[in-house]
DNA sequence: CCATATCGTCAAGAAAGTTGACTACCTTGT
DNA sequence: ACAAGGTAGTCAACTTTCTTGACGATATGG
């Protein structure tokens, strides 16, 4: 995570924290999200994922849209700037696990790939776990 | 991490969060901590170990004593409670890596283990990365 | 069409960390 | 021996990030 963030950084996009990148890749899925649905993907209350969204729409990462079906809420969705670091982010990524299979193999790294998919679903009984990058 | 913390609390460890865990596993090997030495280990300011110690103690886990060779530090250690803390939490790892074996098999647990410690080492060039329970 | 639930917002505050400055003590080189 | 600079802990002020609680506006279902 760190090392995805120093690649951002060198990249122009120095301005998102790890947590922004959370709320990314809910976005990435869900073309119009809304605070509520953000919030309950990260584990936080409403009032938090506002606040990360406030932030990335000042940055120029997101933005509000009156909601097509529900006068009360916003869609929210990526811009073409958030589109561009989520494409970074993916790249970095493509990186590092590239790194990883010479480091170990790509037959050990797809296998620690899918022993830690049936350990993680084995403890949450299934359904997604929220994400928090906070304890 | 959540697993552990569910079983502490229902042997009557409610009251210990996961950073303080770190300071735990830091004194089960230092006998004679000092504050500086904890927060270097945790990636966090003096001050702020000085604060988990304040918590500990005042909660009966950890004990503050004058430092044997160095009058301008505190000599910090556990104590007989936060050594039965730590039993708790090392029996509570066993049993989940037990369970975690019995679903992947031990063989693929060992390489699992060992495959992710030689990724770590060599991310973060063989020295010890400050663990923190926060991104 | 009314009762109840949900979305976003405002406001206040808690949790957990940081920075900076200070005293007391240690260490090292001359 | 001792001056000079480094280190351990402390105090205080502040920042960041999240929470709780209350509210108006809109949706929804019997």
């Amino acid at each position: 995570m760190d090392r995805v963030h120093e690649q951002l950084a060198t990249a122009g996009f120095g301005d998102v924290r790890p947590a922004h990148g959370f709320v990314f890749q809910y976005l990435s899925f869900h073309k119009t999200a809304t605070a509520v649905g953000i919030g309950e993907h990260l584990g936080i209350t409403k009032q938090a994922a506002v606040q990360l969204i406030d932030e990335l729409t000042k940055r120029g990462y997101v933005e509000r849209r009156p909601h097509p079906t529900d006068r009360r809420a916003r869609a929210i969705s990526l811009t073409a700037r958030g589109w561009e670091c989520v494409e970074r982010v993916v790249a970095a990524w493509a990186d590092i696990e590239r790194e990883w299979a010479t480091l170990i193999g790509p037959d050990r790294l797809g296998k620690l790939h899918d022993d830690l998919a049936t350990l993680t679903a084995a403890t949450s009984g299934g359904r997604p776990v929220p994400l928090r990058p906070l304890w």
